[in-house]
DNA sequence: GTCATTTTTGGTAACGCTATCAGCGCGAGG
DNA sequence: CCTCGCGCTGATAGCGTTACCAAAAATGAC
């Protein structure tokens, strides 16, 4: 007995039954008098017993257990996502083990193998490190889908987020409320993420037959206190902008920072990711808003499928983004540094575009 | 083999060595032959033996792994706990199995009972239910660290926040500042840790000669919505509050929202709990912080010193909190509706008291 | 060279569970 | 009456690992 934890042995002996019919009856399986399987409960309750779950993963050699290694848990996104993969799993009876790897390259392949040797039944991974091939060498036969971000070097269910239209739509609702002069602000953090959504600015630029002007391109910073920094020689061109796309919340967090010491109400703004007090702001933050939950409980479910022994070619699954209208995005280009009162003016529930 | 994965019988073999002088390698143990420990490594690197971490744990059985009950792994602070606990269990070489139990009666039991059936080594739990003491009758033996609330129905290490410290010291700010109509806002969700912040609120008055206003109690809801309905009410009393102490970040986030639908920037407040954006709102947010991360990882290390078998009474630790100064704690009470013109004023690095 | 002691190595038995197969009882069909 | 089949139950063999003990080899003292 481990913590002296009543055994299936200890039940079969109490109940004067083999530990075979035991497991027979706690597995639920057919072929059990109704006698033979109350007489069974009855020891079963009597000594609470449980079953030992690592003898049984290690028995059936596999275990129901989901390893996730996702970036960081704090960033409210990913937050969401681990989120419903927990609550999606245990919706399918199976647990998740959580590590958080960060950004830095080298901690992703120790973190994940680790829980590889877990015997865990499948893993969902965010990509950190520039290459995942050593999933396929070294454990080949372990399903594993990736979320966030594409896998380099194998091919495996992804689930991501449509990016690149996404900051077209974010962009574009910019452009359509005049504005020519829009930066894009926001760190190349993580590389894949940052790049689509550059993209979809740019398009969107590009098909309003706005030129791109590379030094409206802030996409240096990754903490929002480099993104405050950079913010005031934007405005101080010579040109100067009017309106701000931010590439992640990260960003956004940054930008609104900066905008508040300099007292700037009038620059128009527009987000990628929504976070919790985005409504609230002076003025209150338009953004395009991502499913985190949708993200998490999709990934699950591919994930489930392989386990299961589906074999299909891998695919990728791209969801789609929403442009949550709130204020900030709606404001005109106003020239020089006119202070719009946006402060009394009540603002309604949030229109989902 | 599981997965065609090597095991440490193939490793022996490959190796002309006994599984036993493989277990010592890979176990880093004592008296081994230099060559013979080279012959081992070879082997295992050759063959990309990993040990079986399941079989491992039946064996030994324990599994160096800790189970993580907490209500909700979306709330920032929360997520700030459950990562500095991960953090520090994976650096002392255990992992994290993490579970949300939501803040319903039904769901904790059932949760935590689940874990423990996988052999976790302790368990970290936000106690929820209305009782624990299941824990003692069912799961003795297994150490349990409690965290953000006392345990009920059982003794166990617990890692609590000065809450009514904190509180105390947030309204006391406010009264230092001239203000006797403080309301309280803030849902009896939580029970212990709303009623510990009550107290010091009730004190902080009691202290100051202010007599307890139960009208001014607004301890009646949970969501930001609901806590958004109440504000009105309040600034609409014969004799209207002129700051706010709101009881965590959840109606914090109400009151500024109500407070921005308003228009009114005049109103004092100060909240428990830190949030992100609160430095950029207007006015910026004062708050009582907590450390979520200090709060994980004490709860870890006493975790461990329970599992290492330190067999002291259990104690209960009391970590402090912060007074952050961003503005909104420091208005001074107005008549009337006149609006503070807080926009242009630029703030400072946070300070912190 | 011999004996006592230490170091190094190997065989085997568990840990708690489930799968496989064999055995038992009982009714039906030959 | 014997046999076959079927439903039910039990004995046993592992899953991959480490602990325990014994055997073998090396070392040291005389």
């Amino acid at each position: 007995m481990t913590n002296g934890r009543p055994t299936i042995r200890d039940v079969a002996s109490a109940s004067g039954l083999s530990i075979n019919t035991i497991s027979r009856v706690v597995n639920g399986r057919p072929n059990v008098a109704p006698a033979t399987a109350k007489k069974a409960m009855d020891a079963i309750t009597r000594l609470g017993y449980r079953p030992n779950l690592v003898a049984r993963s290690l028995r059936l050699g596999r275990d129901n257990t989901l390893g996730i290694a996702v970036t960081s848990i704090t960033d409210p996104f990913f937050a969401e996502v681990v989120s419903a993969i927990e609550e999606t799993a245990r919706g399918h009876g199976f647990s998740a083990i959580i590590s958080c790897t960060g950004e830095s390259d080298g901690a992703e392949e120790t973190i994940v193998s680790g829980l590889l040797n877990r015997q865990v039944a499948g893993m969902i991974v965010v990509p950190t490190g520039a290459d995942q091939s050593y999933l396929a060498r070294k454990y080949a036969g372990v399903p594993v889908v990736c979320v966030d971000r594409p896998p380099v070097g194998i091919e495996c269910d992804t689930v991501l987020v449509d990016n690149e239209g996404g900051a077209f739509l974010g962009t574009n609702w910019l452009v359509l409320h005049g504005h020519r002069r829009i930066a894009f602000v926001g760190g190349p953090k993580d590389k894949f993420t940052i790049d689509r959504r550059r993209l979809g600015y740019s398009r969107a630029l590009r098909e309003a037959g706005i030129a791109l002007d590379p030094e409206l391109l802030a996409d240096v910073a990754i903490l929002p206190a480099e993104v405050s920094a950079v913010i005031p020689s934007l405005l101080a061109l010579s040109e100067p902008i009017t309106a701000i796309f931010t590439s992640n919340s990260k960003a956004s967090l940054g930008a609104i920072d900066a905008l508040h010491r300099l007292g700037r109400t009038d620059v128009a703004m527009v987000g990628f990711d929504d976070f919790p007090t985005a409504a609230s702001l002076v003025p209150p933050i338009t953004v395009v808003s991502q499913d985190p939950f949708h993200i998490g409980r999709e990934a699950v479910e591919l994930l489930l499928h392989r386990i299961a022994g589906e074999h299909e070619t891998p695919g990728r699954m791209l969801l789609p983004t929403n442009l949550v209208v709130r204020g900030s995005g709606e404001l005109r280009p106003s020239q020089g540094k006119a202070r719009v009162s946006q402060t009394s003016t009540k603002h309604k529930s949030d229109l989902v575009v």
